[in-house]
DNA sequence: GCAAAAAGTTAGCTTCGGCTAATAATCATC
DNA sequence: GATGATTATTAGCCGAAGCTAACTTTTTGC
């Protein structure tokens, strides 16, 4: 191997570990934000099913204690996502049906691909929950593309 | 209504949310595990490629400081996957291998599969990255048969 | 309208997974 | 083989997201 030929391969080398590492760092902030968009997709549901959101029922639904829930509607107050009085229901802001709109977008059409690739609805709906956060756009417009002519 | 339609809608609801709630605790049970699987697909491949895996290489390609894989190396040693020694390379358990091939398993087959939709290849590395870890056994197959009949 | 039940909150604990700063060990080079 | 650079570890911080136990507030049913 020549110096030369030495150089690139170092080089292609480095980009795709910093590619890579990329992708790891990408897969981390979408976590950040799952939590959050599971929360304000449910209180849209909430709403639109009952008028309300309690946190009872986010609690039964999400599969966590009160105080779980509790803790986390203080942060998406904190954030701007919903607004909410002390012994009260929660509501979204603006920001925050945007998001839940957004997120019940996403679901959706994920949702709906993999009902149209031959997957039960049961298992359908417990994937789609954790694929959703993790399709970019693009992934996105191929799955409802394919949902489409399928 | 009739009181027997109400109880039957009634309990038709609960098991839509209790079974709604089961997806999210499945999801949470999940990302739980995620952290370990990249750490010990990564490792395997470390090894592969350079004959050893060091903290400072695992860090560079997760794209996290030294501090952070040393007490993730702790957590992965804790719980039987890998084995090490202070100031040492990283070695993987029989049981670190095993999850090591079923990672890599998992991640080649939801890579093929977004390529075969048509993603760039840039794209799907970094969707496969953050899908991988929420595809069902069920769903698996399905997208090996997908990227196999295409 | 009061008492019991249900819902909500607060306090405090845990683990995980990030970080920086400081220290210790190993490696490489002269 | 000493020394400087690289690598690894330790200590200690933080926030997120879970929990239980204890308490307060609200709602409900008699």
């Amino acid at each position: 191997m020549t110096d030369d030929e030495n150089l690139d391969s170092n080089e292609a080398e480095a980009r795709a570990v910093e590619s890579r590492a990329e992708a790891f760092i990408g897969v981390r902030e979408a976590r950040r934000s799952e939590v959050a968009e599971d929360y304000v997709e449910l209180i849209a549901e909430l709403i639109h099913e009952n008028g309300e959101a309690r946190p009872v029922d986010i609690a039964t639904r999400m599969g966590v204690t009160a105080p779980t829930v509790a803790k986390t509607l203080g942060r998406l107050a904190r954030d701007g996502l919903i607004t909410r009085a002390k012994y009260r229901s929660v509501f979204l802001t603006e920001e925050g049906r945007a998001l839940a709109k957004e997120c019940r977008h996403r679901h959706e059409i994920v949702l709906r691909f993999l009902l149209s690739l031959g997957l039960d609805p049961e298992t359908a709906e417990r994937d789609a929950e954790g694929i959703e956060h993790h399709v970019s756009e693009r992934t996105l417009a191929l799955f409802a593309a394919f949902s489409q002519r399928s």
